[in-house]
DNA sequence: CTGTTAGCGCGTTCAC
DNA sequence: GTGAACGCGCTAACAG
């Protein structure tokens, strides 16, 4: 099922073929539909390894995860992303490449390989860091990027983010008219951009500082605890995702502190998780699904050359439940 | 960076600088060195549009995940598997080309355009189904395939399966062996081959039946529920995933009975969520990376023609924790 | 044995 | 509406 094979079919000439097919002048209305007809009867479709030599594209864009494999535990968060990714994608039949690799010098080979081989348009970057090779590696490659979670702190690559500290200050100022007044923020890896913004608005919120952790239920219930039998226990505690909540709440209970009674607990990040334990989680929602397709598209439009700069995404918004009172 | 420039940048021709990058006789053993010194100073890679358009390979096979967008909850199963698949296809550099999808006339539209526009050189097929439309297609289309959680009901399609039906009747025994005699067993999807084998098997074991569900927290918080105040109540629950094990445990705390003293339970695959709970869950444990890793080395072996036919993966095993007991 | 020229694959595009 | 060249790497067939 070639163009080719489809000439001969029609009775015409190849390129009238790869006229009426991509929907361009130069055939009559005549010809195109019987054209048109016999592909679809051969079930045509353009092999992408043709177009994309032509100079075209690769009808495909990029995503690596780069995470060490032990870690590779509970993730709502992925799933959702690249479903949403996938929906805005779909509407150009754009693929979808994809990776898992264990650091991020692993995560820029795979950038160099792709775009050398041209298997790529343009690719999506996660959780950028402060020191971040990436960026500076994309631009010198010419790889159209965008960074999701940015902005970009070296401004080099368009990006797509939701205001971690706004949203650090809404859950803030939520246990202060609760009464609290003593919060503790369990953050995750330091090196992440967000991280960081969230310890920073945590900072100017409460004048305390954070604890960095790797997002491990073990981290979180270590954490927990010691964060529990200090001297002057806080009476809400903060969680950068929603495992170290869910094991925070299980430590509490471990050392006989109610939950709120005693603590409220708030995640961030919403999943099944938060609403399987006693009390449920208050958590920080965002609408991971509706994020990814919103990434896609201005990931196209960045390729498009239709759209520069950052994109603020909507604030996540506090879901209050059962772990959070006084 | 293409051949072209290499060989002028050389002073040699382009089929030179082919074979020897591709180590193929034909040239000198210096001419080799000095063809391959140019083309890593060029970082030259090859286009993998143009390779493929040689009657060659893709370079890449497909993975699609068919569920509901709203079902896409907390899956540790999906990126172990990912990236085990990655961890045996990075030797060979194959891509991996990844679709989440609604359902599975959507899955097989994509095998369709994949194949028709040569972006994949196989797929790998996961969770199949009573009645599965995707082996008559995928033989039909000639794509190359390989049945994850298999073996293919139609004996269209070579498979790699791990023993549900064995692994059900371990269960069982250990709860047998712990005293127990009303074990209930909620599954997950009807339509799901592996379902059938462990409810087939679970029947064998125990002569009493199973009830399915759509493997979602709520289902595991209902059907434990319902199971608890029934007349005569199982003296164990074995559940089809963590999730909805997690559910029970907590269904059970909220009707007041005790775990593992009145009623026990099993989570059939372990996470990190296995052990957030009080008591932990008792799992049946796989190694799903390794699991994804043999199932690319299969598919790749399979393509090859060096291999045909079902494989059997190891056993799930069973690691009893605080969940069960008496 | 070393190296070259020619042509293929498939869809696009430009001159006619 | 057509023929021909192009993109890039591979692979016969062929010459030194």
């Amino acid at each position: 099922m070639t163009i080719r094979e489809i000439a001969q079919r029609a009775g015409v000439s190849e390129s009238a073929v790869s006229f009426a097919l991509n929907n361009r002048p130069g055939v009559s209305e005549y010809t195109r539909r019987l054209i048109l007809q016999v592909a679809e009867e051969m079930k045509w479709r353009p092999n992408s390894a043709a177009k994309a030599l032509g100079g075209a594209k690769a009808g495909a864009i990029g995503l690596v995860f780069a995470r060490p494999a032990e870690t590779l535990g509970v993730e709502p968060f992925f799933l959702r992303l690249v479903s949403g990714i996938q929906s805005a994608l779909s509407a150009s039949s754009t693929a979808l490449m994809f990776q898992v690799v264990e650091n991020v010098e692993a995560e820029t080979e795979i950038y160099r390989r792709w775009w050398s081989e041209r298997r790529v348009d343009g690719v999506l970057v996660v959780d950028p860091r402060t020191d971040d090779p990436r960026p500076g590696l994309l631009a010198e490659l010419g790889l159209p990027a965008l960074l999701i979670g940015g902005p970009d702190p070296t401004g080099t690559l368009p990006s797509i983010w939701a205001d971690d500290a706004r949203a650090m200050t809404s859950i803030v100022e939520h246990l202060t008219s609760l009464g609290h007044n003593r919060i503790a923020h369990v953050a995750g890896l330091p090196e992440l951009v967000h991280t960081q913004h969230r310890i920073e608005a945590f900072h100017r919120a409460t004048g305390a500082q954070s604890v960095t952790t790797d997002y491990s239920d073990e981290a979180g219930r270590r954490v927990t605890r010691e964060l529990l039998t200090a001297a002057e226990p806080p009476t809400a505690i903060v969680y950068d995702n929603d495992i170290m909540a869910v094991a925070g709440i299980g430590a509490a209970a471990a050392l006989g502190r109610a939950v709120p009674a005693d603590v409220s607990l708030v995640a961030w990040d919403d999943s099944p998780l938060c609403r399987l334990t006693h009390p449920m989680l208050t958590a920080l929602v965002r609408d991971t699904y509706a994020f990814g397709r919103r990434a896609a598209q201005r990931l196209v439009e960045v390729m498009d050359g239709t759209a520069t700069g950052d994109l603020e995404d909507e604030l996540p918004r506090l879901t209050p439940r059962g772990s959070t009172q006084e």
